[in-house]
DNA sequence: AATCAAACTGAAAACGTTTTCAGCTTGATG
DNA sequence: CATCAAGCTGAAAACGTTTTCAGTTTGATT
């Protein structure tokens, strides 16, 4: 039934050679004669001999495979990171297990064991937040990990981001140089450290600096989804917001529909800007204004300083900060 | 340095009894003493033992790990496809290796022989067209393949889709009845089966019943790209095009901001009907028209198809077609 | 011709499981 | 009490590589 498969015994038995130097073939070790190079070169094309990736696993034990946690590939923020990692995983001979995790901590530790018993060679993390069990997990892994758009409030985990608190500060200002005395901040929940600790410090240093009083009623904590933005409009009209700071694209594109729906203008009425500059801004109706985040980059920088740390290069930064931008559209004036 | 795993040999020893009598508690054998197994459990327990899969799958010749071959994680038709596999392998207790292949014949062949070197258990396979050389590499797996949202004009390869020619000349019946004699057809390339061979023909096929003319000029071929839809704007209009049915949501999204952008308007200058109801359709306005296709659906239905291949279970239908629908939105009278 | 280092090669021991097969216990049955 | 099947257990052989270590060639040098 199975075709049988030819294994490295079998080309050794047929070039005359012990498996040790196909092996050594196969693997590019230089200590081999030319003309025995060529000799089992030649049997294991014409046995069609591929090396079993498993067993090569189990006795170098490195199976070139980093495992991804990914909240949802579906959402174009994580997906465009995920696309990063690929490639540059891809790059250096790696692939990827991928597994999205709902943000559910208790997901997030069962897929993280899975992982470690399928012996990864290192994991790229992505989620909002690290609850203590996933820390617990980290720190018994024997495995490199590192965080991609993520920040680990405690500061222990290698990292790649971008410097939030400062980037909403930005945005927040700019919202405020135009006029708006009442800027609402829309995110996530805030039992994330990045929504809580970073985001929301840079959107109140923009109020204070512009000498406004914090009013948390402009402060609105919601799920990452359009339909959650679209049906914030009243709410968003009732305590007279003018504009808003997003923290998701999705959700800002739900914010901006509903408020359109509603029969106000953007920009005129509301002003809007958002967070993660995916293709999205460009596609929806007014453009929206954001800021700007190399999200492909930070998939890919995170996995690079990944391959670094699993062959024990010398890492100079283990949390790395990418630039941001802030990039106006048609959602601002 | 390296934390020195804990092996079954190790519970064996401190357990009093065998790797063979571990190895069957870890499986959940019922030939166990309830003791023994209790036993055997709480050493598992103190030591934190977990086993290895990489071991495991040497010895059991099964990784319980499959491939994904995926044109682009970040095209939200294909991600939504990517979750649904996803979500029904997790069920069944296998992991993906997700990998991209940008549509490159030479890149999924590479990709497809790291896949059968991994010894995963099965592949899903996704891409507007299936190469010769990929198809040979098809045909020499051992391993069982089934194709998500991608058709096979052979008919060889188990897969599921929706019945595009069906679909697309229900759409396009719409806009003639709509009024529209110049329909526009705009695709992906042409060299594409799916394109060619099946929406092509369901579009020539509606036309046909309403007794009017084909005329090559009203088809365009172009990439799967929201930047390519809006460029076509210009094309459209000198050929005197007044509705178009498309082949892709970021593309069709391009060609309605290229049309509104240039002052006309959606519906009332110009109809649109998109092809794949993501979530995308929802958020531009106008909203857009589209063939609804279960998308996520079809990657689950996939995935489950994959896991009775793969477990040798009788299969009723090598290709299921999933059932497709219009929905009317605001692109469309 | 003898010597020696460098280049090459092979035997065999890992790697950590699953699985087969034979054997040992049990407890019920006649 | 003998017998037998069913239930439980262990020894050892896979699984297909890499890697170590000890050898054997080879070719240049004296």
């Amino acid at each position: 039934m199975d075709k049988q498969t030819v294994t490295i015994y079998d080309v050794a038995r047929e070039a005359d050679v012990s498996m040790a130097t196909v092996s050594r073939v196969v693997n590019g070790n230089p200590n081999v004669k030319p003309a025995t190079r060529k000799k089992v070169l030649d049997v294991i094309e014409r046995l069609d001999y591929r090396p079993n990736a498993v067993a090569r696993g189990l006795a170098s034990k490195k199976t070139t495979t980093v495992g991804v946690i990914i909240p949802d590939v579906t959402n174009i923020y994580f997906s465009a990171l995920a696309r990063g990692i690929d490639d540059i995983a891809m790059m250096y001979k790696y692939n990827i297990i991928l597994t999205n995790s709902d943000e559910n901590g208790r997901k997030e530790v069962q897929v993280l064991n899975t992982l470690m018993a399928k012996q990864v060679d290192g994991i790229v993390f992505m989620g909002n937040d690290i609850s203590d069990e996933v820390r617990k997990e980290f720190e018994r892994a024997k495995t490199p990990i590192v965080l991609a758009g993520c920040v680990d409030d405690q500061d222990q985990m290698p990292s790649v981001n971008i410097d939030y608190t400062a980037a909403v500060e930005e945005a927040t200002k700019n919202l405020i140089d135009h006029g708006n005395e009442r800027v609402a901040f829309v995110s996530g929940s805030l039992d994330f450290p990045i929504n809580r600790d970073y985001r929301l410090k840079g959107y109140k240093q923009a109020l204070k600096k512009a000498g406004l009083r914090y009013d948390d009623k402009l402060v609105f904590e919601t799920d990452y989804s359009y339909k959650a933005g679209q049906l914030l409009q009243p709410a968003l009209q009732s305590v007279k917001a003018t504009a808003a700071v997003i923290g998701d694209d999705e959700l800002a594109a739900g914010v901006m529909n509903g408020v359109t729906d509603a029969g106000l203008s953007v920009p005129d009425d509301f002003e809007i800007i958002t967070s993660n500059d995916t293709k999205l801004t460009e596609m929806v109706r007014p453009k929206m204004s954001s800021i700007t985040q190399p999200l492909y980059d930070i998939g890919a920088v995170a996995m690079r300083l990944l391959t670094k740390l699993m062959s024990n290069e010398a890492v100079e930064n283990k949390t790395v900060l990418l630039p941001y931008g802030l990039m106006k559209r048609a959602s601002t004036h």
